[in-house]
RNA sequence: GGGCGUUUAGCUCAGCGGGAGAGCACUGCCUUCACACGGCAGGGGUCGUAGGUUCAAACCCUACAACGCCCA
């Protein structure tokens, strides 16, 4: 293997490269037979339509994370993947090809479109799942399911048929959300809200039998086309008279009565309101508890039918221009105002939903949704950020039934027939034919919302009805990850369903992640042309940078504004580390891994520093990913790669590597190659592609084939030396205030300096002297001189380090004003502390009621600050006496 | 109308009871033998407003404002 990396990290062959061998090696295969403890996820089926969007990308990388994490910490993972058949926005995708060839589904017929839909399907569908593995998920794919697939359809007739024989699906004669473009129904949760700018218009209506007329207020004139009332608050003085009268309605010249009932409210328009049965869902409500006609006036295109008369045969929108233009005409246009509404929209093609008056099944879900609320109140399944059960919680609790059939042709046929000539309804497992009393059966037209299937998705993917061995291996699930706008369209559904039928909980947690927006907080769309494609992201920056990027946003609470900066940062991160092991493999010539025992290492201080960190980095790693703290994983392996390994360590490494000591070469090399396994190991199931390709390039041999079936790294085996740490920290600051004299100066980096260090104690002395090697390289000091009370000369810069003076004699190097500059800003800054903190303390109340340790703290920092203010001060003195 | 969320450095966002942080952008010096997708140093914030609790508040409580989302 050729151990040196090309000089800057090039994302896409590697990507090819390893993720074509992963799958191949079987390691995202999830075994039933295995022995360890079972982690589960099922993915969020994308539509078998879709594109991978940012939604896809946050939402399966988070997965993926989980699943490479568990994977190394011994649990045997199955993820399993799959696609959702999608009903409506697949047909839609079918039927506008059709129309591109001038055709469409009626003439095909319906067993032709679908075979079109399913030829579709193989041909272009799920490509998705390609794009999938571009990001690096590591699903099963040997599993792949889709909900159209045969088992699941059983299950989705298994449980239709159950509920339906427990009574818990019904079909009923209501108003239901309708699209007149897609042509179907749809339910509450289908429909999209949205304020818009409209009209109220004020109508008169004549009293019969007076001169009166009654001035109705509406935001949809249209409609009065099927009124069948006008309705009055009961007690409202102003009508009192006139309940039980009847109006003439206009243009139609149809009587109707005048009614009372306290939905009206009085404050509004002019407390008379008509009342549309057919067509609004509080009129509805009225209609039935007066039991009025119910006059349909609209066909399934929104075109006025026969029953709005003269109007038959005219779009809703031109319907309502007529009908006021007439009105107006006749002066029955009492006035016209502006008025905001909310108009309800389909969620797939956004036409203006019509409430219409059809015959539909239902899930009644009531009884289903108690057990779902108890299993997330007694803590069987988590949400998390646990925010979000109270939103679950309330919708819960005001759930209504759920209209489950839709009339279109691609999904899972309504397994219920319709006999002839007896009348009878037959729900049924199998098809039938014929009806017991010899009649022909008709089934029934409709198909199933395509979230029936999914609710079905963490136990039907698994092989139910019967209880498979998957099933008893893997369910419930571990976690569910999924973001919040599918938060009742599934996940509430999937725990009604599979507490129904598997008796438990579908998953034990739910990670709620935010949605991805653009730059400006804008949702992703076509239309609005701000869509950033994963994939271009991908080629661009790689995939680990762009998961990495992810992680990092995933804090957010409900919205990530993606930006191409933020992105271009990690893919930096990237190349860094990728740089970073180039390092090492160009230092590890040679070494061999396998005799490493670092507890019996004699450590050089560097060395205990690096070691005691990544300790705590391992650490904190674990517990950020145990918590889905996934914006602190990025943090810590970010801040612990690039300022502790990168900056610091493989500086302070150089001087053993290049030096003459072999021993102290051996143990550098040994520590170094451990920090840098162990870091790729933690860093693997965020950016899996290149860890994997630099493990697999360092020295010695790997235990496993592949990175992803490595370990997860714990602290064991690392040895921790505080103290060596700790005197690292004063070496360390001893070099940046020598840099900062360095920097401030405007010194050239390259060129040595000589330095003193006055100690004000033994103890700080011996650690300059352990440290003298690394001052002198990270420096650049070249005559480094240190002792108690040391001779100063005339001229220095100064700057302290904790008990260390730091003197960097001027002659030659540095200006006075400069200096004396210098000096004056870092006294100010500290002077600003002294003050905090002595305020902070002269407060008796603070010094009574503080805890110890908080005390102790502050006055140490205080008499710290004050130290090193008094010593810059005399330093300050000294230069200004010279000018 | 009910509920939720957000408001912290120019931008994007962490932090959520003990001296304000990161990335990008910005300034200065550097083509130092892993990396200019780089190094070192530096500038920049009365943490939306007003009250309150506390020895101590960006963080807890109350009200308000702006923006956004969900439900009716």
């Amino acid at each position: 293997m050729e151990p040196t990396l090309s000089k800057g990290y090039e994302p896409g062959e590697v990507e090819k490269k390893w993720y074509g061998q992963w799958e191949r090696s079987g390691l995202f295969h999830a075994e039933e037979s295995s022995p360890k403890p079972h982690y589960s996820i099922v993915i969020p089926p994308p539509n078998v339509t879709g594109v991978l969007h940012m939604g896809h990308a946050l939402n399966n990388t988070l997965q993926d994370i989980l699943a490479r994490w568990k994977r190394m910490a011994g649990h045997e993972v199955l993820w399993m993947p799959g696609t959702d058949h999608a009903g409506i926005a697949t047909q839609n995708v079918v039927e506008k090809q059709l129309a591109q060839s001038g055709t469409d589904r009626h003439q095909l017929g319906r067993e032709k479109f679908i075979a079109r839909v399913w030829q579709w399907k193989e041909e272009s569908g799920g490509q998705i799942i390609e794009q999938l593995k571009r990001l690096g998920a590591s699903c099963d794919w040997q599993r792949e399911r889709f909900t159209m697939d045969e088992g699941l359809s059983k299950a989705v007739r298994e449980v239709f048929v159950h509920l339906y024989e427990e009574g818990l699906i019904y079909r009923d004669n209501r108003l239901i959300n309708w699209c007149p473009r897609c042509h179907t129904a749809l339910s509450d949760l289908e429909v999209e809200h949205d304020e818009k700018k409209g009209h109220l218009w004020q109508l008169r209506y004549p009293v019969e039998g007076s001169d009166r007329h009654l001035v109705v207020a509406t935001t949809r004139p249209e409609t009065m086309l099927g009124d069948t009332a006008v309705a009055v608050y009961p007690e409202d003085e102003r009508y009192r008279e006139l309940i039980g009268k009847t109006v003439l309605l206009p243009l139609l010249n149809r009587q109707i009565p005048i009614i009372a009932d306290d939905y009206v409210d009085r404050e509004f328009g002019t407390g008379v309101v008509k009342i549309t049965p057919a067509h609004d869902f509080n009129d509805f409500e009225v209609g039935r508890r007066h039991q009025l006609e119910m006059i349909n006036i609209f066909d399934t295109s929104g075109m006025v039918n026969e029953n709005g008369g003269p109007y038959a045969g005219l779009e809703r929108y031109a319907a309502r221009q007529q009908v006021v233009a007439d009105l107006q005409a006749q002066g029955l246009l009492e006035k016209v105002d502006d008025y905001p509404l909310s108009v309800g929209e389909c969620y797939r093609c956004r036409t203006v939903i019509e409430p219409y008056l059809s015959l539909q099944w239902y899930v009644k879900v009531a009884p289903l949704a108690e057990e779902a609320i108890k299993a997330v109140q007694d803590g069987r399944t988590r949400i998390v950020p646990e925010q979000w059960e109270k939103t679950y919680f309330e919708w819960m609790f005001n759930i209504k039934d759920w209209c489950i059939s839709r009339q279109i042709w691609w999904g899972h046929r309504i397994p219920a027939w319709y006999c002839d000539s007896c009348g009878q309804l037959l729900v049924s497992r199998v098809d039938l034919e014929r009806c017991p009393c010899g009649g022909a059966l008709r089934q029934d037209t409709d198909v199933l919302d395509t979230w029936f299937s999914s609710a079905l998705w963490p136990f039907s993917t698994m092989g139910w009805p019967p209880t498979t061995e998957t099933l008893r291996k893997f369910y419930p699930t571990s976690c569910l990850v999924t973001g919040f706008d599918i938060l009742f369209f599934w996940v509430a559904r999937m725990m009604m369903m599979g507490l129904k039928f598997m008796g438990e909980v579908p998953f034990r947690e739910v990670y709620i992640h935010a949605l991805v927006r653009d730059a400006q907080g804008q949702k992703m769309s076509k239309s609005k042309g701000n869509v950033i494609d994963p994939l271009v992201v991908i080629d661009e920056y790689g995939a680990d940078a762009f998961r990495f990027t992810l992680a990092a946003f995933a804090a957010m609470g409900r919205d990530i504004k993606l930006s191409t900066d933020r992105i271009a940062g990690y893919r930096a991160f990237a190349n860094k580390l990728w740089n970073a092991a180039r390092f090492a493999l160009m230092n590890l010539e040679g070494f061999d891994p396998a005799g490493i025992d670092l507890q019996r290492q004699e450590l050089s201080l560097a060395d205990a520093w690096i070691l005691t960190r990544l300790a705590e980095a391992t650490q904190n790693t674990t517990r950020a990913l145990e918590e889905y703290r996934f914006n602190e994983v990025a943090s810590v392996l970010y801040s612990f790669t690039w300022n502790e390994f990168c900056d610091w360590y493989i500086e302070l490494a150089k001087d053993d590597l290049y030096g003459s000591d072999p021993e102290a070469k051996a143990r550098t090399q040994a520590v170094l190659f451990t920090v840098l396994e162990r870091l790729l190991r933690l860093l693997h199931p965020v950016m899996p592609f290149i860890t994997e390709e630099i493990w697999q390039v360092l020295p010695g041999s790997r235990p496993t084939a592949s990175i992803m079936a490595a370990p997860w790294p714990t602290e064991e085996g690392l040895p921790l030396r505080r103290d060596g740490a700790e005197r690292m920290e004063r070496i360390m600051e001893v070099i940046r205030g020598l840099r900062n004299i360095r920097g401030e100066m405007d010194i050239n980096p390259g060129k040595q300096i000589p330095a003193l260090l006055d100690c004000k104690s033994g103890d700080a002395l011996a650690v300059m002297r352990t440290g003298e090697r690394y001052i002198r390289a990270l420096a650049r000091v070249e005559t480094l001189t240190y002792g108690v009370g040391i001779e100063r000369p005339a001229k220095a810069a100064t700057q302290v380090a904790g008990e260390v003076e730091i003197l960097v004699p001027l002659a030659g190097l540095i200006d006075l004003e400069a200096e004396e500059q210098r000096l004056l800003k870092e006294i100010a800054r500290l002077d600003k502390d002294v003050a905090m903190f002595e305020k902070k303390l002269a407060n008796e109340a603070f010094v009574a009621k503080a805890p110890p340790e908080v005390l102790a703290k502050d006055r140490g920092k205080l008499a710290e600050a004050k130290d090193k203010a008094a010593i810059l001060q005399r330093s300050l003195e000294r230069i200004q006496a010279m000018k």
